[in-house]
DNA sequence: CTGTTAGCGCCTTCAT
DNA sequence: ATGAAGGCGCTAACAG
């Protein structure tokens, strides 16, 4: 591998001037800089962005850890911070804690140690309230995203979670439906919690009783799989919502399970939803999270971080757009 | 951020004792480690990776470029890829071409620059054969995976496109089809010519005309749609087979257009398909490509590589799983 | 068992 | 307009 000193060579300068001629930082004559310039093309020079780092102590590189690379919804934030990553010139390090907390740490660790200029993080569901202590103390800037926490003294970027599910439940009733179950799944994720919360606003506001729905938490898809069918058998529930794309397959496989239909006998609708699921039967009403522009909002800020050290943290929360589709409709007693 | 001079200073003993200390690479005192030990912690020393690289030139980190960072079937393959690497203690520095030469050539510039140890690569639809060539020329090992090269002199990690198409339309013609679409989309793609090839063998196989075949292949998606639109409408073909997700929702959709129903008036398969279809109806009869397993075996061509630089390049075909769906049911001429 | 030292390839201040 | 030289933090001979 050529380097800078057999460029300089072949050039007949020194490697100050090739590294300035490199890197547009001092003027050098058309003439010297023409020969420098044909001289890293012969020599097939290529920066070795290692040494610059160490020698800038800034690396041009950010991390990303998902909590779960094999959901869609982070799949598509895992494409839109790449590729804003890209259009900014920065390298992304991708790394996915698969919801543990052990390997969220030591993914951190790794990043750290590899001297990424930024981390967007979207946080385990068992991960700790310390880490994010610790991370404070870093100078390595964090944008949290999905996955939020509660005091704001992180950027971050989330989705209106909360408001949307006030806004599905509202449907719901406007539908006739005064009982409900829903999965909400592991509610230390706070886009969960938030989720939760934003259905028990919606029952209140149809001044229906909370005793009357059914709330399904845990962290065990299949068992609350299992809960669900048995209630479909046993109570008059009509509507069930669910949490996240996991969480729906629960919930139509309980509502199969149960010798339900789908919207004949049990309105469903779910956040985030499957894919082209328009393409299918039924139609099912969804919360579509904006995750690809989750992904590229959590660049942005990353960005205004690093040229903005001590700026007041952000937090962004995108709007969730509400597909009405046939599996909540035609809903009658 | 403490070096390995301050911890040195602080444990009383020379660097290069704390280099060996935390690298295991040669004995040291039971007392004097733990002196180091103590003062690794008391400093909050963290290796400097960069450093560390530039020094031994290996950086323990791998690249994977994949053309559609969107597709759900490369979305696994990443998952796939990020875990088998983090299992083998390598970070995962991640770029998508986009299905674009250029982006791809700016890519791969961008992580041999980060001096990555090995480069995983689905290489764009237009990428040119140039670009293997200079690849070969790197001293970087190049696994490829779902594009393949042609000429076996790369490792490589791909699907057994061609037979398995090729029992799909045996499952067809055994059902009584003679007549079949085939969108096969982007044919500079391999995997994509792989499959069209795999159907004309299907064809010969069942001893019907070529001629009575509709084949369509392009780049462009919706044009492939009005086509097969129009051809569905106007002639009599009784079963649709799309190559690819994306190929599959232009299938689809070219049905509804023409006033078709599946599977009543017209059959229809595909390969890569839609996650959780099972849940649907139609349900559709799908060879599903093993992607994240795929990824899993690229991170494994390309350790071994690292191991053996000299040893034969291998060419990986995994087996890809015929899913029977009713899309594909009950047909009567 | 431990220490000294020469770089890895680059950027950047300080001279000229 | 250009060069010389000192590190960035670390590993790996080479010496003791």
């Amino acid at each position: 591998m050529a380097t800078m000193v057999d460029v300089a060579r072949l050039a007949g300068v020194s490697i100050s001037t090739v590294s300035h001629v490199l890197n547009g930082t001092r003027n050098v004559e058309k003439n010297t800089r023409r020969r420098v310039l044909s001289a890293i093309e012969q020599t097939g020079y290529r920066q070795d962005t290692l040494a610059r780092a160490l020698r800038r102590s800034k690396t041009d590189s950010i991390g990303l850890i998902v909590s779960a690379a094999g959901e869609p919804a982070f799949a598509e934030m895992v494409h839109g911070v790449e590729q804003a990553a890209a259009d900014r010139g920065l390298t992304l390090l991708l790394a996915n804690s698969a919801e543990d907390a052990d390997r969220e740490q030591r993914a951190i660790t790794t990043l750290l140690e590899r001297r990424i200029d930024g981390l967007i993080l979207a946080r385990a569901a068992n991960s700790t309230p310390g880490l994010m202590a610790d991370l404070q103390q870093e100078k390595t800037p964090v944008v949290l995203l999905d996955r939020l926490f509660p005091d704001a003294s992180f950027d971050q970027v989330g989705a209106d979670n909360r408001d949307s599910m006030r806004r599905l439940v509202r449907h719901l009733t406007a539908q006739g439906h005064t009982r409900a179950a829903i999965i909400a799944g592991d509610i230390r994720v706070p886009a969960l919690s938030e989720r939760l919360d934003g259905f028990r606003d919606g029952v209140r506001d149809a001044r229906l009783s909370d005793a009357d729905q059914l709330v399904l938490v845990g962290r065990d898809d299949s068992e609350l799989q299992e809960r669900l069918t048995d209630a479909l058998r046993t109570s008059a529930y009509t509507a069930v919502v669910a949490c996240s794309t996991p969480l729906a397959v629960a919930g139509l496989r309980a509502i199969v399970a149960a010798g339900r239909r789908t919207p004949d006998n049990v309105s469903f609708a779910t956040f985030d939803g499957f894919s082209n699921s328009d393409l299918f039967r039924p139609g099912i009403t969804t919360v579509r999270q904006p995750a690809f522009d989750m992904g590229i909002a959590a660049v942005g800020l990353l960005a205004d971080r690093l040229s903005a050290p001590h700026a007041n943290p952000r937090t962004l929360r995108l709007h969730q757009a509400l597909e009405l589709r046939e599996s909540t409709e035609d809903y009658s007693r």
